[in-house]
DNA sequence: TTCCGTGCAAATGATTTGCAGGACT
DNA sequence: AGTCCTGCAAATCATTTGCACGGAA
């Protein structure tokens, strides 16, 4: 019952859609990824897996995946959106690093906590929040090795 | 010695560039705005004034502007940039109403403190953050009043 | 003079959308 | 049958850039 698949299906049952080939294909392609990953970089993986499925089909169901709450999307000022797998009761928010993209997860309680004081004081009812933190991570620092190309890296300690 | 214009004009000298009259009336027109804007609207804001600038020198000069740490440039997921001046010494972070598109800005300290402290134990050198929440304001839930076109609102308490 | 800067229009680039033929239920 | 879908190409849209002319130092 907690099967993502079978989640989707459900979702999209809900809203009468369907769960089509192609979206099959791209929810147990998207299981696989670890990582934050972009739209083109999920399309490019689908053609590896011999999937010729449309850009167009890929962002429509990105945003499916998204609604669904499968998926998280973030904007990290690179250009274009990232995505995970939705941790859904562990919220993180994020460490980027400029130079090598690296990105690492954080989460602090107690920062959360203020934060909900911080709302509660100008009377704002929060839906959701992004608390992201840019510079130079450790590894960049001392072996100034940049990011490969491809998908962005995540790291944990 | 804080004059902003002045502020502009040694940051430009320092880059081997000149003050020119558009480069001038951009940051005289930018320093009576006290809200967060668009390039878009402050582009409109100056054909007002009979300047006519062309949109791709607008752009150019608040890229100029925010690197001489004159402006703040925000991505509040609007789908275009907003820029603010910039309040040097007083960082704050935004509440961000989704619905009337009202901006709040808030500090806490102990955020921010805990913050760094998050960062020390990933290594992680910060360059600069950005914390948004995003929700409805108290006005909007009461009164459903969507913010006006033009530019966005920032609301202080 | 000599770059630097500007306006204009065309280029970008990620994402979205209109359409016409296909595929679930 | 009746929708929902997909792939394709064209459209968006904020922002950027190439160029040829105009302007500060």
């Amino acid at each position: 019952m907690s099967d993502p698949v079978e989640t989707f299906q459900r979702f999209l049952r809900q809203q009468g859609l369907k769960l089509t080939t192609q979206r099959e294909r791209i929810v147990r392609r998207v299981l696989k990824i670890k990582k934050h990953f972009s739209a083109e970089e999920l399309f490019d993986l689908l053609r590896k897996d011999r999937s010729r499925i449309s850009k167009a089909t890929v962002y429509r169901t990105l945003s499916l995946l998204v609604e669904a709450r499968l998926l998280d999307e973030h904007d990290f000022e690179l250009g274009h959106k990232l995505y995970e797998q939705s941790q859904r009761d562990e919220h993180h928010d994020h460490l980027i690093c400029v130079a090598c993209r690296a990105i690492f997860e954080f989460h602090n309680h107690e920062i959360e906590r203020l934060q909900e004081q911080v709302a509660a004081e100008h009377d704002f009812a929060i839906t959701y929040h992004t608390h992201q933190i840019f510079g130079t991570c450790e590894e960049y620092r001392t072996t100034g090795k940049l990011c490969p190309r491809g998908l962005a890296r995540t790291r944990r300690d």
